[in-house]
RNA sequence: GCGCCCGUAGCUCAGUCGGAUAGAGCAUCAGCCUUCUAAGCUGAGGGUCGCUGGUUCGAUUCCAGCCGGGCGCACCA
């Protein structure tokens, strides 16, 4: 909810990571620096990046400038590192030390009092903390799911929901202005196919034989809705003509179970700005004035009976048919319209989410964007990979052709929206998933979303006990946080730090994966200190334990332990965040 | 046949605008713990990053060619 005021505070907050800015400009300075005093020539600027580097005695942060300026400096990477290194320990308020390792890395070991400002940085952010401003003053149109509405949505279109919801919110994110939409293909083929089929099993209901369509809709929710529509509208339909009868039972069938996507979809969680019809496509004329649009730059010509898109003009493979020897449009004369209509409303970016075995579509999509004066790349398509279910490691069977399929509906009944975001977010969208019902119910460890979400109701339980034996936490800002050394303390806060740049990282790339693997290594963490460190002292009643065999808890003082609640907060704020941008929800207990 | 995607530990997968000794979870094995703030902790083994060449100081990452798997090549959606 908090997502749509993010825009107003975007200018306040650019976070490109609080150290690793700070970083990054130091090394800009030192780079310049050099150059001034003719060290260095850089002729061109390299793009500093930072990388967290593998092992811990290499320091906080590594980069590698040094050896890609090495060719255009024609120097070794080894001198170049110590030019930079020189020129950086003349701001040694921000570096602890910097060392020069092997071809010609920098490693650079921030000051743990630098550190400890990201903490104060997250309370002041708060929920905003992670997001930045990179995409703000652009529009982007997401659409995603599009299901048609024959039928219930199955377990791909989850997937596609989660992945769509995700992008969408990831892209508000990083400040760009995101309207999700939902295509409902209510026009064509399909919708006849569903009012025949409806109406066959009507007529069966009312006792009449009937052949049923060939292709129709052969799934049990077909008679399902047969039967609400013979039961609260039987007699009425009896009395009219077949053809009439069909078209009121492909416009109740039509209602019914777009009904039953929106109901579906709101069961997980998820909400459309938008539904876009295709019939109102149609209706308006959009589809012809699309033509006349490409009649104009002569992309379109007939033949063979039919009307062509000159697509392959643009990169296409071929030239596709928009309107059918019959005179029937094809889908591809309204999705054509549907993307102009798109591209008239002004967006900068628009995404489309669709199942991977569409990807041979992508490039007449694209063509469409040139077609209408646009670079190809203003259409991004994000493809969704097939959804494998497991129960215990056994796959679940389903059979395509009787029509059963294993809806959403029923997944989510059995392991609830937010595991089930979790599993379809966990991995590469173009990737196959497999999916294990049984791990995604399980309140243990063992269930990655439990393992995330425990991380956050881990530290409201720590707040409740606080609360109870008195203790309350200042805020960061008063809080000496100096006592914080112990590496398990600025290893959390470290990847706490990290956390914008996955933001982007994930935004930009489309891929809302990488933020769930951030997120699963994070709680990784806190769960990691929390078993081996007190934030609390013990409780008062039940002291020493026998000396002895006892492992020597370690001691804590009230200073320590508010300086670690001020770091829980910040994980916990971390956990919250990340998990709203995936749609997930943070529990104070679980 | 052409095109796109995938191929990384026993399994499921991260990691690639080129960087150091390639990571996680599960499983396996070995210890420890049965305590608390809440559902245990620590460690180990395990790899020709599909194969072969090329570019490079440096390739799992980029390029080419193969191999294997998936998908797509409609006047179907």
């Amino acid at each position: 909810m908090f997502f749509s005021f993010f825009s107003k505070y975007l200018g306040d907050f650019v976070t490109q990571g609080f150290v690793q800015e700070k970083v990054v400009s130091a090394l800009h300075g030192a780079l310049s620096d050099a150059k001034a005093k003719g060290q260095l020539k850089i002729e061109s600027w390299p793009i500093l990046t930072l990388d967290a580097p593998k092992r811990p005695e290499w320091g906080d942060l590594a980069t590698t400038v040094a050896m890609a300026l090495a060719a255009s400096e024609k120097r070794a990477p080894h001198d170049i590192a110590q030019i930079i290194a020189d020129n950086l320990s003349t701001r040694d308020q921000l570096f602890e030390r910097v060392e020069i390792v092997r071809p010609g890395f920098l490693n650079l070991t921030v000051k743990p009092a630098v550190w400890l400002e990201v903490l104060r940085e997250i309370e002041r952010q708060g929920a905003v903390f992670g997001t930045s401003s990179l995409g703000v003053g652009k529009r982007v149109l997401v659409e995603y799911v599009s299901a048609n509405p024959t039928g219930p949505l199955h377990v791909g279109h989850g997937r596609g929901a989660a992945v769509g919801q995700a992008l969408a919110r990831l892209l508000k994110a990083v400040g760009y202005d995101v309207v999700s939409e939902y295509y409902i293909n209510d026009a064509g083929r399909q919708m006849k196919l569903l009012g025949a089929s409806v109406f066959a099993r009507v007529q069966e209901l009312a006792g009449k034989a009937v052949t049923f369509p060939e292709e129709g809709y052969h799934g049990v929710y077909i008679r399902e809705v047969a039967e609400r529509i013979q039961q609260s509208e039987g007699a009425q339909l009896a009395a009219l003509a077949p053809d009439e009868m069909e078209q009121r039972c492909r416009d109740l069938a039509y209602q019914s179970l777009l009904q039953l996507i929106r109901e579906d979809l709101a069961a997980f969680g998820i909400e459309f700005e938008s539904w876009f019809s295709e019939a109102s496509l149609l209706a308006s004329g959009a589809v012809e004035r699309a033509f006349a649009d490409l009649q104009q730059q002569d992309l379109l010509f007939e033949s063979e009976g039919a009307l062509w898109f000159r697509s392959s003009k643009f990169g296409d493979e071929k030239d596709r048919v928009v309107r059918k020897q019959d005179g029937e449009c094809t889908y591809l004369a309204s999705d054509i319209a549907y993307h102009r209509d798109k591209l008239q409303r002004g967006y900068d970016l628009l995404i489309d989410v669709w199942g991977a075995d569409h990807h041979g579509y992508i490039p007449r999509m694209q063509a469409v964007m040139q077609a209408y004066g646009h670079p190809k790349e203003r259409l991004q398509v994000v493809l969704v990979q097939l959804v494998k279910l497991l129960r215990g490691g056994e796959e679940v069977k389903m059979s395509k052709r009787s029509g059963e399929f294993i809806t959403m509906r029923e997944v989510l009944d059995e392991v609830g929206a937010d595991a089930a975001k979790f599993f379809f977010l966990m991995r590469d969208s173009k990737t196959h998933l497999d999916f294990d019902l049984e791990l995604a119910k399980q309140r243990s460890a063992d269930n990655p979303v439990y393992y995330v979400q425990y991380a956050h109701a881990r530290i409201s339980s720590l707040w409740r006990v606080a609360a109870a034996r008195g203790i309350v936490c200042p805020p960061a800002a008063d809080t000496d946080l100096t006592v914080l050394t112990d590496p398990d303390e600025l290893g959390l806060i470290r990847k706490l730090s990290a956390y914008p740049e996955i933001l982007e990282a994930s935004a930009v790339a489309f891929e809302p994966h990488r933020l769930t693997y951030y997120l699963q290594q994070l709680a990784a963490q806190l769960h990691t200190f929390y078993n081996k460190h007190r934030v609390l002292p013990p409780a008062a009643d039940q002291e020493p334990q026998e000396s002895g065999e006892a492992p020597v808890a370690e001691e804590i003082s009230p200073k320590v332990t508010i300086a670690r609640l001020v770091l829980m907060r910040a994980v916990q704020q971390v956990v919250k965040n990340g998990l709203g941008v995936l749609g997930i929800s943070a529990p104070e207990q679980m």
